[in-house]
DNA sequence: TAGCCTTGCGCG
DNA sequence: AAAGCGCGCAAGGCTA
């Protein structure tokens, strides 16, 4: 690496024997190349990144950072294309999108390691959507310059700066959250098991307690060869018994008295955690003390984080036990209470909602300001406004926040109304909506032909209903995403700046580049879990909160709301 | 027998 | 059977 000005990006792409590199200046003009050998890519880019802290500009974060921190090498900054292409092509703040557009090759779906990767996926006739992103130098560069001019040509440039970096950053936590992983006491998952289910029986046998209740739920059926398993046939057994029941879910046999109901709901419990999170799920996904869920940025259309296998998303309650920190470090468990009516309040201005959450539990707030009697009214209410509820209790207090929150109210309100007529919403920082579907608008159009049958209309109107409850909820939770990653990225920073512990008080089986300091190890939605040194955890803890206010100013300035978490340090992730 | 669909339930 | 949004996953049943 010679002497030369720091560059304020570097553009990465694959070639045959290691990689190109592309130095461009702060107005991306390129004033310098390079090619570099593999084996020494890892170690070119440490330096370069102590040397200029530049902007890593590549095309698919998971494919170059996955091995960049298995070699020790953390970055901090970096470029995500793929998915800022997927939100710039479709923003409604940008003007000119065509350029983006007509980059298809860069609509790629999200990266799935080759391990995990079911044949099929290559032989499906939309082959072009899942061949990935380009990763030559000269594609990224291209791309990069299309993006940076669709940016700059738009009257939001600010907020699409904002979004595409905040975007960018979290692809970086992801991949770090899964090298990381999240301390998993096997042990003490393995004794949840036990005492839910019951001792663990050879043979593939179902485990002591649980067949014990699929025998109680056979008693009452008067049937010892009833399958339970089964809906069709479970649904037809309780008929026989007369539990007339449309269907077999928990809310409808909850309703019905009969001897069968109690065994057969501790059946359906226990039966799930076996399949979901039984001993199968553990040996499958802990390994070393670690849970490494694959967490896929972006893979929400609102822009939340989906994930892919281990239900990362999904872990039950009941198992957050099993998360325990190694021995000399802690947890910090922190959640933002009631994220999306702040973000509702703060991207609205309604600053009537923003009081009754000053200082408080929003909820209470909210009572306290006399819209509704109680805690749980509000909560109704304000869920049925922000998802749309039209029938019961939800949809007969939804107007009581609507006289004292017009502004809020009037926001989600209007976004229901443009879904409903075929238009797309935004964000608070521009990730767009998609179109309707055209079989979304053909039936619209159908609907007000001359001769449209009033089946034709009944499936419009549902149709231009459902779709505006969709867009209605989307500015919310997409803004309520925004915020996170704002939290996250902000988060990062100020956890890589805090002090090292020694090497022998390092947690090794969190990967190299971070064993020795405070890190993040999980992260949902509104949630994050920091594991860290115990004599750093109270610093960690502040800087889970630093980051929230920070992330509250960068989005919303100095509107007056502020974002309240439920911060705890722990030795587990146990809900008290 | 593979692949798709439905049901039900876990999470925010 | 949730009312009212967004997901992923397992299991059974159906179909080609």
């Amino acid at each position: 690496m010679g002497a030369t000005d720091a560059p304020a990006w570097i553009v990465l792409g694959r070639t045959d024997h290691g990689a190109a590199v592309v130095l461009l200046d702060a107005n991306a003009d390129e004033f310098g190349r390079d090619e570099i050998g593999g084996a020494d890519l890892s170690s070119w880019i440490s330096e370069a990144e102590s040397r200029w802290a530049p902007r890593w500009v590549w095309h698919d974060t998971p494919q170059w950072y996955a091995e960049l921190l298995a070699e020790g090498v953390r970055i901090a900054r970096c470029h995500d294309l793929r998915l800022c292409h997927a939100i710039l092509r479709d923003s409604a703040l940008v003007a000119e999108t065509a350029a983006v557009r007509r980059a298809r090759q860069w609509d790629a779906a999200p990266h799935v390691d080759a391990e995990e990767a079911a044949p099929t996926l290559f032989e499906l006739d939309d082959a072009p959507r899942n061949a990935g992103a380009p990763d030559d130098a000269d594609a990224a560069l291209a791309e990069f310059v299309r993006q940076r001019d669709a940016v700059a040509g738009s009257a939001e440039s600010a907020r699409l700066r904002l979004l595409t970096a905040a975007e960018s950053a979290g692809a970086l936590v992801a991949a770090e959250l899964r090298a990381a992983g999240l301390p998993w006491d096997a042990d003490a998952h393995d004794r949840i098991l036990v005492e839910t289910l019951g001792e663990r029986r050879p043979g593939g046998a179902q485990p002591v307690k649980l067949a014990a209740a699929a025998e109680r739920v056979r008693a009452a059926l008067g049937d010892p060869s009833a399958s339970l398993d089964s809906q069709p046939k479970l649904l037809r057994s309780l008929h026989r018994v007369g539990v007339l029941v449309e269907s077999t879910s928990r809310w409808e046999l909850a309703e019905q008295r009969h001897p069968v109901i109690e065994p057969l709901l501790e059946y359906k419990k226990l039966s799930r955690l076996l399949s979901a999170n039984g001993w199968t799920w553990l040996s499958e996904w802990v390994a070393d003390g670690r849970f490494r869920p694959v967490y896929v940025p972006g893979g929400v259309v609102t822009g939340r984080w989906a994930s892919s296998g281990g239900g990362a998303l999904q872990l039950p309650r009941q198992l957050r036990e099993a998360v325990r920190a190694d021995p000399g470090w802690r947890l910090v468990v922190a959640d933002v209470a009631q994220l999306e009516p702040r973000v509702l309040a703060a991207m609205s201005g309604d600053t009537a909602l923003a009081a009754a959450a000053r200082g408080r539990d929003l909820y209470t707030g909210i009572v306290d300001s006399g819209a509704v009697a109680t805690r749980q009214e509000a909560k109704i209410a304000m869920l049925g406004a922000m998802y749309g509820a039209t029938t019961g209790e939800s949809g007969r207090l939804v107007p009581r926040l609507r006289r004292a929150y017009p502004r809020a109210m009037g926001l989600v309100d209007d976004a229901a109304r443009t879904g409903e007529d075929g238009g797309i919403v935004s964000t608070w920082l521009g990730r767009t909506s998609p179109a309707p579907s055209a079989e979304w608008s053909a039936a619209q159009s159908r609907a007000t032909e001359a001769d449209a049958s009033g089946a034709d209309e009944t499936r419009a109107r549902r149709w231009a209903r459902d779709r505006g409850r969709f867009t209605r909820n989307f500015v919310v939770q997409g803004t309520a995403a925004e915020w996170a990653l704002a939290w996250l990225a902000d988060l990062r920073g100020r956890l890589a700046a805090l002090p090292e512990v020694p090497a022998e008080r390092g947690a090794p089986r969190s990967g190299p580049a971070f064993a020795c300091r405070p890190h993040l190890a999980f992260f949902l939605h509104d949630e994050v879990i920091v594991h860290t040194p115990a004599e750093h955890a109270d610093a960690a803890a502040q800087a889970v909160a630093d980051a929230a206010a920070s992330a509250g100013r960068l989005l919303f300035g100095d509107f007056p709301l502020e974002f309240r978490l439920d911060v705890r340090v722990a030795e587990t992730a146990l809900k008290d």
